[in-house]
DNA sequence: TTGCACCATAGATCTTTGCGCTTC
DNA sequence: AGAAGCGCTTTGATCTATGGTGCA
């Protein structure tokens, strides 16, 4: 159950909201929490993510079915519900790439509202929020599947037996420079003709190695690997024929072009240009592998594979291109229109009717090998270990310029980083980009490629926030990380980290911290005194700030160039205060000081639909915006009330006491901040004033936050005592009533239980089909159905189940029905004070005749009518058959009142 | 290349006292 | 009959910070 925040004037539960804080805690209790109501359900996701390993078409259905479990919101079950089941034949193929199908239901509700011209609701965000979420840890599981594929010893084998000789011999002089292999053995001489000078480096290396230390790597060349790594890409790039698209972000489209290609995707034979590139299993990656042609992203998984083919670790890195959860450009899904980019050709596959599609495949045929052309980055790449430094180079097999990027050039690195205009136009982004190890753990790796390896960077508004969220006492808060917690399930454990790992922590995955903009004494320029923290010109100046009365200025800064030039005074900025209006202040305890003239006037922000008003009324009467004054500090003073007299309490014009501040209560007076004081004063009879702590503000209106109530100081003890005295009753009160409603719940429960078991043995069971022929022919169900029809306030399931009851126990006389001599048990702690005279009343029989007469009857008569104490139903049956749905048969006044309020 | 204007976007801040229905 | 309780709906205009682009 999601927090309730009660956004009631009195608060009768909870820490009283600070005040000011109280409405970003309260107005975003619903929105901190609501957000993370995608994490709860990534939570468990990520959970079943590792557990679920082996079962990836499980996965989503998991997804979906958890997040319904979780999301108690109506309306999100229904989102998700819809999603769920517009993903699910997408998910049953392996390729998660069309998650973004999912959308649809919701599009509507947002393109409805983006019509109209509004921002898009909370619910909208929630959506988006959640859709990003699910399609991450989607593509996130996708591309452990495709690790694991990565990982596998038929494919190495396949990739391995193709490499021509002299990629072997490079591996092999990899090996003896790493020092992993000792040279002399025999492939010296043709290897030592070809590149003497090498070679016999090499062999002098060995010769000394041979005395010294064997297997120590010759690092004279820089790490021997880079090499390797360069002559395998360029092989790579040689070999691999990019033949299908991959994947990308397409953004959150249109319901009608959803529905075509969910239609198309459905009903279809396979196409790899309009529905992306299935791989169905390992088998098909193992196809792939021996034909090596495929998507980009493919071709750098296989290149992940052959690599630690020839024994080198190394990672499968996916940048991930989720959905987003805002509303730019980015997310919007553009069409992408042939006609008028020919580069753009090649991807006819997105949503286009079929017509548009069977346009564009002729050109396409032909132009293949430009598959995905126009992302200018990698969504997948390699990270190669170093064995012997232990440090991470990236390696892009085919996309970029510059293929190898080891960790020292942090430049190249960043090139992985998707930024200009092309990226922007192809909707790549840089968010998540996690590495997925051949152990199957994986980690996230984004510093690395973040430029500067300063965060948020590009990440942000793609990327889920880190969120802060409230602990403890107010204003302590914690950062929730939402993808640190998916990441939770992919993690090696702390214990098994390797030397990489360690390495890579200290030093790349380490970010930086944003450099702080460093105070130039230079000359000055706009920007320079716009982000000054020493320095400030006039216009710069907040809304809420002004210049201390007197203030001078340091110097003076000429602003533009030539004729346009102008002189502006720069002023410290320590000369600068900050000012609230009189109402602001007020909340804060103070008032303005007599004869204090405001430093600024600004116009009126009004909010409320009160104030609106006044303010509308204002500039029609005036033809000018009102303004209001903003006061400093100094001008003000904390507001003393007058002690209180008599005990009496002060009230403002609401009847009520301003409490912002525990100033604000008057001298004698205490404050009681304790839910339901008022009726306890109203008892006791002395005076009080309900304090208001605050005003949350929603529906264009403010609400008063009221907590507890003022109080004389002498009043205080009597009323904490009585209202515990109450509060102790109500506990008890409910207790009772909880207490009740659980019995009664079992009691249904056994019931049913007995009327089940009673009907088995009667008829045998199990074949629903057959209990429903035999329905048709039993009276008593007949009946059934007919007074069902007749009562057209029926409760459900609970009142359908009683019915049932009746109906069986009318037929067998009991049937497995606690018949009263029976029942002790289940009616212990219920309807104890009637049980003798129920009993002594009314035998077994007598209940079946009532019942079996007709329960409507006892209905009109109604039991208060007959004799009110002694007509409780208690007999289980004939209380339930009633009219008693939920709660509380005992008490006839109640089921009187119940049933004439109908 | 630098400084600036301008734009898009996200996030923070300010705002300051109902209404109608149901239950008890 | 009338008091008390509860749900409604989660604003929204404005300002500020930030980063990108284009121009001089």
């Amino acid at each position: 159950m999601p927090p309730f925040v009660p956004r009631k004037r009195v608060s009768s539960e909870d820490p009283p909201p600070a005040k000011r804080q109280a409405r970003p805690d309260n107005s975003q209790a619903p929105q901190a929490p609501a957000p993370r109501a995608p994490f709860h359900l990534s939570d468990s996701d990520s959970d079943s993510n590792s557990s679920l390993s082996d079962a990836p078409e499980n996965l989503k259905d998991n997804v979906s079915e958890e997040s319904e479990d979780e999301e108690e919101d109506i309306d999100w079950e229904d989102a998700i519900d819809t999603k769920s089941s517009a993903t699910t034949p997408t998910v049953a193929a392996p390729e998660l790439q069309d998650l973004e199908l999912t959308l649809d239901q919701n599009e509507t509700h947002v393109s409805d509202l983006l019509d109209g011209k509004k921002g898009p609701s909370k619910i909208e965000r929630q959506i988006r929020i959640q859709t990003h979420c699910m399609h991450v840890q989607c593509l996130l599981f996708h591309n452990a599947i495709r690790n694991a594929w990565s990982n596998d010893s038929k494919v190495h084998e396949i990739l391995r037996k193709k490499l021509p000789e002299g990629i072997h011999k490079e591996v092999k002089k990899w090996r003896i420079a790493s020092g992993l292999e000792l040279p002399e053995p025999k492939p010296e001489p043709p290897q030592s003709k070809k590149k003497g000078k090498k070679a016999k480096k090499n062999k002098d290396w060995s010769d000394e190695s041979e005395r010294l230390e064997p297997g120590q790597p010759d690092m004279s060349r820089g790490d021997p690997i880079i090499i390797l790594i360069k002559v395998l890409v360029a092989y790579w790039r040689k070999q691999f024929r990019i033949t299908a698209p991959g994947l990308r972000k397409y953004g959150y489209r249109p319901v009608a072009a959803l529905e075509t290609a969910i239609t198309d995707f459905r009903e279809e034979e396979h196409d790899p240009e309009r529905h992306g590139e299935r791989i169905a299993d390992l088998d098909e990656f193992r196809a792939i592998a021996e034909r090596m042609q495929g998507s980009r992203d493919v071709g750098a998984q296989l290149f992940t594979a052959l690599v630690r083919a020839l024994g080198i670790e190394a990672r499968l890195v996916g940048s991930l291109q989720p959905l987003g959860f805002g509303w730019t450009k980015g997310e919007t899904y553009t069409p992408v229109t042939p006609s008028e980019d020919p580069e753009k050709e090649e991807e006819p596959e997105t949503t286009e009717p079929e017509t548009d599609v069977a346009e564009n495949k002729a050109p396409a045929k032909n132009k293949r090998k430009q598959f995905d052309s126009d992302l200018p980055f990698p969504i997948y790449w390699t990270e190669v270990a170093s064995p012997v430094t232990n440090e991470i180079i990236s390696v892009d097999p085919l996309v970029l310029s510059n293929p190898v990027a080891p960790f020292t050039d942090t430049d190249l690195q960043a090139n992985f980083e998707p930024r200009g205009a092309k990226a922007d136009r192809a909707k790549q982004v840089i968010c998540y980009v996690v590495a997925h190890s051949s152990d199957g753990t994986a980690k996230e790796v984004t510093t690395r490629y973040l430029r500067r390896r300063t965060w948020p960077g590009k990440t942000k508004g793609f990327r889920m926030p880190l969120e802060k969220v409230p602990v403890g006492p107010r204003g302590n808060y914690i950062a929730f990380d939402w993808f640190g917690m998916v990441m939770r399930g992919y993690q090696r454990a702390r214990k098994s980290k390797t030397a990489v790992d360690k390495l890579e922590e200290s030093r790349d995955l380490q970010p930086n911290q944003p450099e702080k903009k460093k105070t130039t004494q230079t000359a000055d320029t706009l920007q320079s005194l716009r982000t000054s923290t020493e320095f400030v010109l006039e216009r710069f100046l907040r809304r809420e700030e002004a210049l201390r009365p007197g203030a001078e200025p340091v110097r003076t800064f000429i602003a533009g160039k030539g004729a346009r030039a102008k002189e502006e005074p720069v002023f410290r900025r320590a000369d600068v205060l900050k000012c609230l209006s009189a109402e602001s202040w007020h909340k804060e305890g103070r008032q303005t000081k007599p004869g204090a003239v405001a430093l600024k006037r600004v116009p009126i922000r009004a909010v409320t639909l009160i104030r609106k008003r006044e303010v509308d009324e204002m500039q029609r009467q005036t033809g000018e915006k009102p303004l209001q004054g903003l006061y400093s500090r100094d001008q003000t003073e904390y507001i003393v009330p007058p002690p209180i007299q008599d005990g009496r309490i002060p009230k403002n014009e609401y009847g009520n006491i301003d409490c912002f501040v525990p100033s604000m209560v008057p001298a004698g007076a205490t404050h009681v901040p304790l839910p339901g004081t008022v009726r306890v004063c109203k008892k006791l009879g002395i005076d009080y004033a309900e304090a208001v702590t605050g005003f949350e503000f929603g529906s264009k209106m403010a609400v008063p936050v009221i907590q507890g109530v003022v109080v004389a100081a002498e009043n205080e003890g009597l009323l904490r005592d009585a209202w515990k005295v109450d509060a102790e009753e109500k506990r008890k009160r409910e207790e009772l009533k909880a207490e009740k409603k659980i019995l009664q719940t079992w009691r249904k429960f056994l019931f049913g239980l007995r009327i089940m078991e009673r009907v088995r043995d009667e008829y045998g069971g199990g074949d629903p089909d057959a209990d429903r022929e035999r329905d048709s022919h039993n009276p008593f169900a007949v009946q059934k159905k007919k007074k069902r029809e007749e009562e057209a306030d029926d409760d459900g399931a609970d009142q359908e189940m009683l019915d049932q009851e009746s109906s069986y126990n009318a037929f067998d006389h009991g049937g497995g029905f606690l018949l009263p001599g029976q029942d002790d048990d289940a009616d212990d702690g219920l309807v104890v004070e009637n049980h003798d005279q129920q009993r002594s009343q009314k035998g077994p029989s007598q209940t079946d005749v009532d019942d079996a007469d007709d329960s409507k009857s006892f209905e009109s008569g109604g039991p208060s009518a007959d004799s009110p104490p002694l007509s409780i139903p208690s007999d289980s049956d004939e209380e339930d058959n009633g009219k008693d749905e939920d709660s509380e048969p005992e008490y006839a006044p109640r089921s009187t009142r119940r049933t004439r309020g109908r």
